[in-house]
DNA sequence: GTTTTTTTGATTTACGTACATCAAAATTGG
DNA sequence: CCAATTTTGATGTACGTAAATCAAAAAAAC
């Protein structure tokens, strides 16, 4: 049987008040009092019964989810998985909210985080805009005792808890290896197709991109960036039209969203053409376009793993918990037409 | 906040008794009654807390784990994520044991099955050997009320109420189709390393490689499979025989175990051959071979997913609560080395 | 040595559920 | 209609912890 806090004081030979003040950091313990009573926990290898303080407490957990108001399907996939996140609330004791702020925007995301800190969460997802005001804020934040986590996108160098989301830049050299090796002897030009090189995600997955390009298949020329804004409409454009002035295009690598211009286009312009092709995120879209093989591989981020991670990671925080950190990992999922879930 | 026992009391009109009569589903209530009860629960939304009640109960999941005897780096993974669960159990509640039984040997699975099913554990997971007398023993426990999950290896068309492991058919043919992809229009043989063809998961891997080889790269012949049974020195004589005896050999995929061996043949028959190998399973070894080019991809499943998953699965089954089937869904790694954990 | 302050003990209630007991009410059988 | 039976209610205890109150003891200050 585990000890209880009835095992402690009997073992401490003090009361059971004293114990709780001991292990709820309450005033009025005398240090060599509370030194018995931490030595007992310790011999006794006593854990708290989280279930039972909880009960007690009567906790909840108030999160928020900070989130960009853009309008592409991965975001829609984001808040749809908090949405079953919320449904699950109840059995998990959490109490979710999301709060739209405009994207790329510092200091709207700096005044949410403001505003939110004097609401007392007892945690923040947030999709981090890359800023040094963002940053600062974060860290004060944390400084003062909210968990935070970042979601998807990163703040690095910031004291953010965790981050819930892919390597991009591990994304971006893994776009490049697979692209040099499907493409094998073949000579030729690469189009890359961006959302905006605004975005940190985007930036860092083309970073990785072009560097294993350079050093590995030096054979592959990396042509200007289209940025296509995340937009089926200007996607389909640059694309179509890049494909059209460019024979020598071999590969094109779609790192952001807005791949249903690109299918379109690539339907369209490039049916003789061998065209190797990978591209982020799978939607509905992008899985049919490799199951026709218009897209020969598909990197993925599941949004829902990335939701209930910083979930659980918050409330662990939330409660001086240890997460378990392999379990935490966000991965990257490649897919093949062969190994879609 | 959420609706407790007294508010369906309450709201039914009946005792707390009576409630609880209804929800522990115990004797003594009449039909109409029942169904008040039961509209109640229904229109307050009433979700029983899961922890109030196995606080209550001071229950515990006894679960055993049912692994083979089998001394490869895989099995021994698995074992290892067992054992950071039992350090866990104490908050999770859980109280784990494993069993270890001669591997592929049904009669004698069979026979621990009986013998655990006694013991009255409130879970089962089991790397399951695939046989008729198997099936028939799961399927009868599981009638008579365990719940069952099967790990790594699967026991398809038997009534286990989940299986915490990849599809392995879905491994073979991602194998082929990268191994195509990656030699391109290069004509050769391909080695193929299994543990043993008695083994349900490598049967399997052969067959969706096999598939995909024989239908998109005509060009590719598969040779013989080489049987090493999971062992690095019978895997480096079959290997280094195979290379040493035929030039044509342009790719090898080793689905099994062993890789020990497999990589120290490629080490010294195969330094000036641009071979195109794909193994399974991330090892300390097969992670050095990746990033030194000798090993091209690397497919695993993640011991310690399969693991946890495998507890959370069982102890949702035992109390009779829904799975979140997306997060259960064991995914099968690709690993380049580019994108390595 | 007395007063003031700090520390500790003892006790109670609560959280939401499970489970047991015994009495009271309702229903059924004859 | 009475007795036997089934159904229901009322009540209490327990699980392990949190949190509060008030009294008692110990330590510190004077």
């Amino acid at each position: 049987m585990r000890p209880t806090v009835h095992d402690i004081a009997a073992a401490a030979g003090v009361s059971l008040a004293t114990v709780d003040r001991v292990l709820n950091q309450r005033p009025g313990v005398r240090h060599v009092t509370r030194e018995k009573v931490e030595t007992a926990i310790r011999e006794l290898g006593y854990i708290r019964d989280v279930a039972a303080a909880n009960l007690a407490k009567g906790r909840t957990y108030p999160l928020v989810f900070i989130l960009p108001a853009s309008d592409n399907s991965f975001m829609h996939g984001v808040n749809g998985e908090i949405r079953q996140a919320i449904l699950r609330s109840a059995a998990e004791r959490t109490d979710i909210r999301t709060v739209e702020v405009p994207a790329f925007d510092p200091a709207a995301l700096v005044a949410v985080l403001e505003e939110l800190s004097r609401g007392k969460p007892c945690g923040v997802a947030m999709v981090a805009t890359d800023a040094p005001e963002v940053r600062a804020t974060v860290d004060r934040l944390v400084r003062a005792g909210f968990p935070i986590v970042t979601l998807v996108s990163d703040l690095t160098g910031s004291l953010r808890h965790h981050y819930a989301g892919v390597d991009n830049i591990a994304a971006g050299r893994t776009a490049a290896r697979l692209l040099g090796r499907f493409l094998g002897p073949r000579k030729g030009e690469i189009a890359v197709l961006a959302g905006s090189m605004l975005v940190r995600d985007h930036r860092e997955r083309l970073e990785g991109f072009t560097a294993v390009m350079a050093a590995e298949f030096p054979d592959l020329a990396i042509l200007p960036v289209l940025e296509g804004r995340d937009d089926p409409e200007i996607a389909h454009m640059l694309v179509a039209d890049a494909l059209a002035r460019n024979a020598g295009i071999v590969g094109v690598y779609s790192l952001g969203a807005g791949n249903r211009g690109l299918i379109r286009a690539l339907k369209e312009k490039a049916v003789d053409r061998t065209l190797t092709v990978i591209a982020h995120e799978l939607t509905s879209h992008t899985r049919a376009a490799l199951i026709d093989n218009t897209i020969d591989a598909i990197l993925n981020q599941d949004a829902g793993h990335e939701v209930r991670s910083a979930i659980r990671v918050l409330k662990a925080k939330a409660d001086g918990l240890p997460v378990i950190d392999a379990q935490e990992r966000i991965r990257l999922d490649i897919f093949l037409k062969d190994n879609l879930p």
